[in-house]
DNA sequence: GCGTATTCGGAATCCGAAATCCGAAATAGG
DNA sequence: CCTATTTCGGATTTCGGATTCCGAATACGC
């Protein structure tokens, strides 16, 4: 598995609350709920986000999460980033510390192509993008479906 | 990390026999002290070569593992799938059991690109490339150095 | 102000991979 | 036959990520 669980997670979360895009927020038992993922792991992992300044929070009933940038700027990368940090991005195949082009593994130049590509796709990427994909191709994004989303999400109105 | 560990040492280890290329048997212990890696553990991942037809193994006094099949006809992807198995060619990069063209996940198609590289890479390597690249570029397999292989390996006559 | 809903943040627990330990089996050499 | 060497294979321990638990902080509604 290239991505941390909590990464995974926490990828899933992100583009549920894109794909809802409503003004209000989000409760984290929500989405565990439509995730099937713990309501109080998943707490953790967004605190990721919301500290990364991808997520904004509000506490207290009506509280919740939401997208504080549009979902347009937000890349895979940078949500990748927010919870495991860069090393998938730069990280030896055979895990030498220090692999590069001065010091290569037997394997650098033919990893490196791979590590590129994903580094790449991920920066291009946006989480509107794959939002609009979930949404349009009704993809699932975890066991459940992603269209659940709009029947269990309800605008409450602004702050 | 796309490897696990013990996957990671298993590569080190055969590219560290391969490059030694002597008619002889290299002991484990041998391998341990010169890739720095827990001589058991060791143990325990080279056992999944010999199992899958890669090493021979040999046990008692001039014992210790060789190549069972010549280095051209070893693939990377043999190597990896010997101990982590198929998964990391196969996998979903958001986790989801079953992900495919028929139920994708969002960023699927995304990830699939970069999975194939990796996987044809890993299909057209072979240890012997693996083991020349080190050897001739006088490259590190681990913390140590693949150039005190030939010092340390003597030749014993063959069995 | 008070009770409730919700996120925040640390502590404790669980679990599987990583690493260690130990005895058994095989084999060469005397 | 006996001993030293080496791989084999199970049992145990260690360690870090994953998960749960609990109390605090914040904010809405009455």
């Amino acid at each position: 598995m290239i991505l941390s669980k909590s990464c995974i997670y926490g990828i899933q979360a992100t583009i549920h609350v894109a794909a809802a895009k409503g003004d209000s927020y989000v409760t984290i038992s929500n989405i565990a709920e439509q995730l099937n993922i713990s309501f109080h792991f998943l707490t953790k992992v967004l605190q990721h986000f919301t500290s990364a300044g991808i997520l904004q929070s509000y506490r207290g009933p009506k509280g919740g999460v939401t997208l504080k940038i549009p979902a347009e700027e937000i890349s895979l990368y940078s949500l990748i980033e927010a919870v495991d940090g860069t090393n998938v991005f730069t990280e030896c195949m055979l895990g030498l510390p220090g692999c590069g082009v001065a010091a290569p593994c037997p394997a650098h130049d033919h990893w490196v192509e791979v590590r590129n590509r994903f580094t790449e796709i991920a920066r291009s990427v946006s989480l509107a993008e794959l939002a609009n994909t979930a949404n349009e191709l009704n993809v699932r994004i975890s066991s459940a479906n992603i269209n659940s989303i709009a029947s269990s999400t309800v605008d409450q109105g602004g702050h």
